[in-house]
DNA sequence: CAGTGGTCTAGACCACTGA
DNA sequence: CAGTGGTCTAGACCACTGC
């Protein structure tokens, strides 16, 4: 297996989290055989998370997982700034539509109650790690379009609605990454990615919003502790 | 993409859940593509969940998801039984070896002390989902390896050792499988799979034992609540 | 515009599975 | 033992990236 070599090469090759590898054609020469062969060595580097990808624009030594505790109350940008590292958010779209059937279920909603829905790309370290899309009940908070939308939700509610998280139900499993969240997170379409879903409550135990948070495979592991 | 008309005919071409696909040179014929193409659909198709392969016999269509809640004190043949499927534990081996530094650090141990180490292979309905790794404090389950181990471990605690999980802490992230993962669970090595670590500890609040979970990607929906 | 990654063709050999 | 999946070769075209 070519697999092996290549490993060996970026491990300890002196190649830093973040950097690009020489192009395919050079490395599959360099290795002495072909490109096919090469791209499923590095599809195999990639599942376990040591390189990834940029849709068209070549092959990265991947940077180190991100702790995410989804039953944590949490806050994108305090939990990415004190793992040491650097969040940003940028809002791609923000409005007020019909709940699709998916929504409602999850939010336990009548038949097409509008809903506020946000979508949003997430970075660290300048390189994007989630594409999430959130749905709110404006009830609860009325006029939120008019706030800022790349901060934490979280800060907003507070700051303006004096409102927190208090009970998180959540659920995730991987998926293939089509269409949006494939576009967004500049990766190939249909390849692979993990999808967490969070129900938020209210400290009365209502629910007020959800999110389906389409995450890159490599960018975190999930933490978790009850009993 | 060729990865839409063969969606298509697995979702509505009334191909059951387990049933095996043609070979993949009768496909590749008749979507008139080539055998590579083909199992870049395929392995499009995996990542979503749609099919599966075992190594070497095949490719098959994937069954549904078995829910998981690894904060639940959990028990995998209830949890398999309630929700309507069956269940199997296969015991590979069960011996007292010296902890390696990875499991110490888990269970909270000095270097080298010995604990049990029980290697299982579980299934739902004839399928291997997850390959499990136990470590055991042998302090706490003097004689353990005495007993019948292709159970639920729980089981075994609660009947012959009066103790119960109390408190978990699991942390999971996707990896690539390999080594005894990749070949207890047939799947090609370098596949993606899901590793979920648990702690566990008793009612007193002391870690007895941890282990780590090897799933395929396509066999569960992680679930848990908090708040 | 040059070079890249994404996709595809048309073959081949080998080790293993299952009858 | 026939047929299969796993792996590999040696090309090709296109759309996009980044200069």
């Amino acid at each position: 297996m070519i697999r092996i070599a290549l490993c060996d090469q970026i491990e300890h090759g002196g190649l830093k989290a973040g950097s690009k590898l020489p192009s395919e054609r050079m490395l599959s020469e360099r290795f002495g055989t072909t490109r096919v062969t090469l791209r499923e060595a590095l599809a195999s580097l990639e599942a376990d998370g040591l390189v990834y990808r940029e849709d068209r624009r070549g092959w990265f030594v991947a940077p180190q997982r991100l702790v995410y505790d989804p039953t944590r109350n949490a806050n994108f940008h305090t939990m990415v700034t004190d793992q040491g590292r650097s969040p940003a958010t940028r809002l791609l779209s923000a409005s007020l539509v019909p709940a699709t059937a998916g929504v409602q279920r999850l939010l336990g909603l009548q038949p097409l109650t509008p809903v506020y829905r946000l979508q949003r790309l997430r970075s660290v370290d300048n390189r994007v790690v989630v594409y999430v899309e959130n749905y709110i009940i404006p009830e609860y908070f009325p006029g939120l379009l008019e706030h800022n939308l790349e901060r934490s939700l979280s800060d907003v509610y507070r700051e303006h609605y004096s409102t927190a998280y208090h009970r998180v139900r959540f659920q995730l499993y991987p998926v293939g990454l089509h269409g949006d969240s494939a576009h967004h997170l500049k990766v190939t379409t249909g390849s692979s990615g993990l999808l967490v879903t969070r129900v938020n409550q209210n400290s009365e135990g209502l629910v007020i919003d959800c999110d389906l948070e389409y995450w890159r495979h490599d960018a975190i592991v999930i933490t978790a502790e009850t009993g």
